[in-house]
DNA sequence: GCTTGACATTGCAGTAGGGCGAAGGTCTAC
DNA sequence: GTAGACCTTCGCCCTACTGCAATGTCAAGC
């Protein structure tokens, strides 16, 4: 099979699949003679679980991390990081929802009070920055 | 006042301020006789204005032309572009709180369901892939 | 045999929004 | 005179890819 083809049964592209063996995420692929890479079923397993990972909103290299010792034969492990991974996106992601709320409070205050032809006011509150608002 | 102070003052930090004149997203910063930055009260003000439109969520370059818009004392066109922009950011803010719920509930579905020593089942759903699921 | 089109290969550049560090100049206080 | 805190520029690092250019390969149709 070749890399388009995966590409193509996985809802990737070709390129995000070079790039993942570039960055060292998945091992090397086997060439045909014309330097094609080509892949077998186990190759296609372990890249639909390090998408699949990836589309739980893993990191990268965590997705690949697990991906990669569950090719290994360490499932068990897999499954134990992956529950702790699980848990801290999950507290991640309630987070930046709750951030994101308040954004949008904001924004609808700011909508409802903005008169054309002044500027808009303070917009930095200070004091409000220990708020855990990474990166919104 | 120096570009240190001036980052304290706002919030930010003095590799950022150069990273925005940098990328000509605020104009070039008056320098003193040992060619440090000297700034103002009014670029003060602007920049103010940049970051306080940033924690609005709006992108840098947006948030960088109402800026300037308002520095070249054309605040009523500001106002007009900030009600559109911040129509749209809600919008987006909207859809993204959606698809993380979204995720947020196949994340306990999967912790829920995730048995040590089996490697989690096939994550990708193909079909879902045309929900307007944009960078997570 | 030739062309055409669809695949593949490589490497490089770019994206947003800065972070970080090196190597060096400057200012102020002790 | 020296320590330490500030400033300067330059340039690489991050994420997770995407897109482009130049080139090679392969199968089908004529």
């Amino acid at each position: 099979m070749q890399i388009g083809a995966l590409a193509i049964q996985l809802g990737t592209t070709p390129n995000a699949i070079r790039f993942y063996e570039r960055s060292g995420l998945l091992p090397r692929a086997e060439r045909g003679a014309n330097g094609y890479r080509q892949y077998d079923r186990s190759d296609a397993e372990r890249l639909r679980l390090l998408i699949g990972l990836r589309q739980l909103d893993l990191a990268l290299d965590q997705a690949a991390e697990l991906a990669g010792l569950c090719a290994a034969g360490r499932c068990d492990e897999v499954s134990a990081e992956l529950r702790v991974a699980i848990r801290e996106k999950r507290t991640e992601l309630r987070q930046r929802m709750e951030d994101m709320a308040f954004l949008d409070q904001r924004l609808a205050h700011l909508e409802g009070g903005l008169i054309a032809g002044q500027p808009p006011g303070p917009l930095i509150t200070l004091g409000k920055e220990d708020r855990h608002d990474h990166s919104l």
